[in-house]
DNA sequence: TCCAACCTAAACACGA
DNA sequence: CTCGTGTTTAGGTTGG
């Protein structure tokens, strides 16, 4: 499962260039990078105020304060703690309505969400050994935290040493409502080292208390400055209430946030569910190509926005206040590849607004294979962008929308055909199911009919089945996800010692001749059916056409025999009209496309049967068509 | 640059 | 002859 990140403006103008995103996808994309984004702000507040508060409590802890004194810090420390269980609370109510909206994929054990409470649960029998155990002989290895960008303990501080803390720690897992647990004043002064290394209030030689940005060349020095400059006095008290309000303000600003972002989750579903209207035909400049290209002359002034208008996703001004207002700080430079290192967000703030992405350049509408998304239900569920409603809203999408759909050719047969009941469909049916389904094929067809017809040619899943009454396709759902051209790009032309690649490009049709007549009831050959009988392999029957699983099994077979077959269908049984030149020949090779690796293992069958009835091609040259060894 | 995947167009064959 | 169907080839774009 994919863990969203905040993707950077580069990587969304990528993909508003690509089209690779459905409207629903974009949707939830947007939701998600807000939603995303906001966990980041409260996290790294969080990470601070928390440090912040450690090394106070240590520095007064260290100092031998009087009775008094440590009343009065208790007091400050019980202030700060129940603001620190505030803001977890709050950050796991934010994780956990992420999670029920299906925006986050958290999994156990991943360290993704470095947001998890440092040592809540812990009872206080439990922090008084841990510690006595850090104040005690310890060395600076026990609990050295590795991750510079987290104090997550419990998924990066795990050091071979300290494995009775960690694991300690990593309990506290169990309890993450903050409400039972009570914290004590020793829970934040886990260790010193803890935070030398990567301390929040020290870095590049800075101190980086409020306000300070005191040079400090080394951490001792740090240390004695932090110690002299900012002990705890009346001053740095009052600066902790200010550091307090300012994570008050984050709380009201994330609670706004969320509100503001249900608000435009529920306001964008019941949008989408209303009926669609047609885009508006003067956003899209079609251009040299008519049915490949959309270049939108308003995309590109209005950019972002002027897309997802394009798209009737959203209204202009919802979208616009969705951009411009998703992140009124910054939108943070994380890498989207998980192992990528964690860029600071300490970074220049990125904002994608709609000026940034003004330059994206010439928008050019085209389906990506990699995003392929299927629009069905079964092949949704593997999309990390999408939920279950977004399906049905893709559908009614491209049917009301003449924009073209993000799929392939092949990919929309299949999908048309496994929609059928009897997962068959007639040619015609074909085309009937893409103007039904779609409004951009209610145009050109001699266009896109013509490239359903060299799809179900091409494609090795497409089977043709015959019946007395006509002929309809299949799909083989297995072939399909394996694999989808017979040829592998341009074929080649024959050299002289490529006769075998020759057999091997017109392997496709000899294939499905094979299976077609087979269907068509004539027989089969008997030296096939000797060969399939050898090789224990089912035979590929009219039965089991139409039938997935018989389907499946019948490409298993065909791939047993890997490649070899022989042309059983020269009987001219084969009402296949488009015959392959080869059926003028004795005997053939039939070699499938040189699969994988894994299933072109073993030895190649050949099969022979007796021609009967051979039919030669006058017009055919056969000068370089591979000559059997095999014949007599 | 190469190549695979994909798209489009066209030529061609065959049968109704 | 036309049309629908099916196959094959050529050439183009895109992205890894």
């Amino acid at each position: 499962m994919m863990t969203p990140q905040v993707i950077t403006p580069q990587q969304m103008q990528q993909i508003l260039q690509q089209q690779v995103l459905t409207p629903q996808q974009l949707q939830v994309l947007l939701q998600q990078q807000q939603a995303l984004m906001l966990q980041q702000q409260l996290q790294e507040f969080y990470k601070k105020q928390q440090e912040q508060l450690q090394l106070q409590l240590l520095q007064q802890q260290h100092a031998g304060k009087q009775p008094k004194e440590q009343q009065q810090v208790a007091t400050q420390q019980l202030a700060f703690q129940q603001q620190l269980l505030q803001m977890q609370q709050l950050q796991q109510q934010h994780l956990l309505t992420l999670q029920r909206q299906g925006l986050l994929s958290i999994q156990p054990g991943q360290p993704t969400l470095p947001l998890q409470p440092l040592v809540q649960g812990m009872i206080p029998a439990e922090l008084q050994q841990l510690w006595k155990e850090v104040t005690g002989s310890h060395t600076a290895d026990d609990v050295v935290c590795n991750n510079h960008s987290t104090l997550d303990l419990s998924t990066t501080c795990v050091s071979s040493t300290a494995q009775p803390k960690a694991s300690l720690l990593l309990n506290s897992h169990a309890s993450t409502n903050g409400q039972a647990s009570v914290l004590t004043l020793k829970r934040e002064s886990s260790s010193h080292e803890e935070y030398a290394q990567n301390h929040s209030l020290y870095g590049h030689g800075v101190c980086k208390w409020p306000g300070c940005e005191a040079i400090c060349e080394d951490f001792p020095s740090f240390l004695k400055h932090l110690n002299n400059e900012h002990a705890l006095d009346d001053r740095s008290t009052a600066q902790c209430r200010v550091q307090m309000q300012v994570v008050q303000q984050l709380e009201l600003q994330l609670s706004k946030d969320k509100e503001r972002l249900q608000a435009m989750m529920t306001h964008l579903h019941v949008k989408s569910t209303e009926p669609k209207a047609s885009p508006q035909p003067q956003l899209y400049t079609t251009c040299s190509r008519e049915n490949g290209w959309i270049y939108s002359s308003q995309q590109l002034e209005e950019g972002f926005t002027g897309i997802l208008k394009g798209l009737n996703l959203v209204s202009s001004a919802t979208l616009s206040k969705t951009v411009s207002e998703a992140s009124p700080q910054s939108l943070p430079h994380t890498p989207t590849t998980p192992t990528a290192p964690l860029t600071p967000i300490t970074q220049g703030p990125s904002v994608i607004t709609t000026t940034s992405i003004h330059n994206v350049g010439p928008i050019r509408r085209r389906y990506s294979d990699k995003y392929n998304v299927p629009i069905s239900s079964d092949w949704m569920i593997s999309v990390d962008f999408l939920s279950l409603p977004d399906i049905a809203q893709n559908q009614e999408f491209y049917k009301n929308a003449e924009v073209r759909p993000p799929f392939t050719y092949a990919s929309l047969i299949r999908q048309a055909i496994l929609e059928s009941p009897e997962k068959q469909l007639t040619l015609n049916e074909i085309y009937n199911w893409f103007t039904r389904q779609f409004a951009y094929f209610r145009r050109n067809a001699a266009t896109w009919k013509g490239a359903i017809r060299t799809n179900l040619s091409l494609h090795k899943c497409f089977i043709r089945v015959e019946e007395e009454y006509g002929s309809f396709w299949t799909v083989d759902d297995e072939a399909f996800k394996r694999g989808h051209h017979i040829h592998r790009g341009r074929p080649r032309k024959p050299c002289p010692d490529e006769h075998f690649d020759q057999l091997v490009a017109h392997s496709p049709s000899l294939i499905k001749n094979i299976q077609t007549s087979h269907a068509y009831c004539s027989p089969l050959s008997a030296a096939l059916q000797a060969s399939m009988a050898e090789n224990s392999l089912p035979l590929y029957t009219t039965a089991s056409m139409g039938n997935p699983a018989l389907n499946s099994l019948a490409n298993a077979m065909r791939e047993d025999l890997n490649g070899v077959m022989e042309h059983t269908n020269s009987n001219g049984s084969d009402s296949s009209p488009g015959r392959s030149p080869m059926q003028g020949m004795h005997q053939v090779h039939v070699k499938e496309e040189p699969l994988d690796p894994d299933e072109n293992e073993g030895p190649l069958s050949l099969v022979t049967t007796a021609n009967h009835s051979p039919e030669f091609d006058p017009d055919r040259d056969y000068e370089d068509e591979p000559v059997n060894e095999d014949m007599e």
